[in-house]
DNA sequence: AATGAATGAGATTTCATTCAT
DNA sequence: CATGAATGAAATCTCATTCAT
């Protein structure tokens, strides 16, 4: 496991490498593939540097600390998060893709990855709180337009519930399924599916029934 | 974060001390609060012994590798498990028991740490599985008889896919605590709540329209 | 030259191995011969620990950081400052046993490797300040009795004054040795040794001139 | 620490950057003032850049290695010695003044670390040792003239001898300071400054006592 | 004259584990 | 049972320096 960056190398300053730099990207690129395949635990700088064919202290030249390196993939994950949820919502039949984004299986194992280092590493913890809470409140917004006059009841669940509910199932099957457990996935998935088309089927008026 | 157990280590023989020595379980307890408060990347050899106030190595007396630490953690607790959730089921209000089980911050806390150390530790992960498995199926059994006449409609969401579902939610509200997340989740816990209600509500009957 | 202790080692356990164990003794010289000879700046763990022969993370084990072996190594000799300093204000000639003992060479070149390193360690900065100053007040009480009725007029140059001099002009000898420069060494000397026996040889009485 | 310069990088050519550009000079004032500020240890590369506002490999542009900005700074501030000195030993009170510009804080303060330096480059060591026997016969020669007919016994103490007592006692009480120790330093000037005020009070004659 | 990129070398420290007692 | 001692392996990071542009 990474271990912690000493706190005498935190202020240095951070991004040495140019934005852009092919590099820069290949580099990100590797440790997204190792939190995703192996966890944020492989992530150490010789692995990432050994993955990208680079020497170890190149990894420092461009990130200088190994939390920059995270906040870096990390910033890049939700920045490309936002463009997709947008395109989500405004597709043709927008809760189903926003379904799909949300339990997208390498999307949300680096989600996961970074939930999971956060509890160890402040900063990161930190960013994701905002990071988090602010795509909630967008997918929120959304849910509001596209539910309200759907047949889902939104005294029994307010769409920011349902946000919460939605994304909380997809990370734990993808969880589940990273340890190797799948008993039930096909029903619950199953189960969402058909609420959702149910929802979506009724985009005008008055059915009193399906409530969620 | 614990450094994997060098494969020269690997075929020891298991499991020293004796299976209830105070010692040992005073080692377990550690060890547990530690992946709790800090995450399992903070049980390391000399953490947990500080802890209790032993040597290092003597840990290694009781658990040859860190890895058969985690295991002992990992079996104490899903014994505890099974035990509180036959308990949950037979009780009272058997559907909200469960929710209140699944949703339980310390124990569910601890899930998702071994779940992400799951991750990177082979034998974890597959004693996880198993076990996660088997609660499951325990779960959905006793679903299906409370719910056999509820207002749900099984073909809609049989009780395998809820328990997946209510599992999932608690787990993603835990996590996202952890962080420091909390927008929606009220609003989801209420709206869980107000579904399980519901459910309870109508113990009999003929409720033709299916909700969920 | 040793790297700063990160933050986040500094308040772990200190003083592993036994206090008196041989080894712990024979780091502590390698040590003290590094700086004496080549200054502190060549004390690190590889270098100590090839020099006594032992692996590098053992010195760990004894000195769980770098600056645990210099407090330590200034601790012992502080403890022989204060023995020695007794031993020679006790002796027969106790202004040319001070003397002597303020100039030994491999001593004072020790104390002045441990100031400059102060400059950047703050613990050895604060234990080296206390300590220089509980040496100061022994000296100059030593000097105020034995030099009460002597040549030398206390107001002129009190007691106190005298060690910071006598301290000082040592540690200048001593430094200017170590980068090869000697003018005028012969003449100091002379002319400090000469005023000593000055005093030294009127114990008792009149002189009615001060003289430093 | 400034590492050691690799061999590899030894024979290099020196000098690059033109001799008065005024780069070259600010490099040289960030250095200064690094070494007199927190010790020659800061000294590096990147340090020094950072305080001028420059890359770190433009330094090596100017200095090929590190060796060779700390020789540079060392020239600078020997020449500017020289003429300091003379300044004093031909002013008003040229004792006084002598006494002065050798307890001047901050330029013993950088004679200090660049004596600490000595200890581990050679080539510093060397240039050192030099300058200092040049300094110490001027200044001797300079007494030799003030107090050729003053009160101090030039038998006891010769002009030599003096210079070396005066610059050691500045040094020491500098060092002394940078590690907060003070005990006894009042005490210490006020009597090197009385005794200077003899001698000056004495330019001429007759005074067969008083002897240093 | 200046700089982005790259790198070899090395420093400190942590950790799991073994071993002898 | 318990523990002091020892160690291989690895991780993070720093630094001086080179090189191509």
């Amino acid at each position: 496991m990474p271990r912690q960056t000493p706190d005498k190398a935190r202020n240095m300053t951070r991004r040495v490498g140019a934005e852009n730099s092919a590099k820069r990207t290949l580099i990100l690129d590797a440790t997204e593939k190792l939190m995703v395949d192996e966890g944020y635990a492989a992530v150490t700088t010789r692995r990432v540097a050994a993955e990208v064919g680079l020497k170890a202290p190149l990894i420092h030249y461009y990130f200088p600390t190994t939390d920059d390196l995270f906040v870096a993939v990390y910033r890049r994950a939700a920045e490309q998060v936002f463009q997709r949820l947008d395109a989500a919502l405004a597709s043709e039949q927008p809760l189903r893709a926003l379904w799909e984004f949300v339990s997208d299986t390498s999307r949300t194992t680096l989600a996961v990855e970074l939930m999971a280092l956060a509890n160890h590493r402040k900063i990161i913890g930190h960013e994701l709180a905002i990071y988090t809470e602010r795509t909630r409140r967008r997918q929120a917004e959304a849910l509001e337009v596209l539910l309200k006059d759907s047949a889902i009841d939104s005294a029994l669940c307010p769409p920011i519930a349902l946000t919460v509910l939605m994304v909380g199932v997809a990370r734990a099957l993808v969880m589940e399924n990273s340890v190797g457990v799948s008993l039930g996935h096909e029903e619950a998935r199953a189960c969402i599916e058909r609420v959702l088309g149910q929802l979506e089927a009724t985009p005008g008026k008055r059915t009193r029934r399906s409530k969620m």
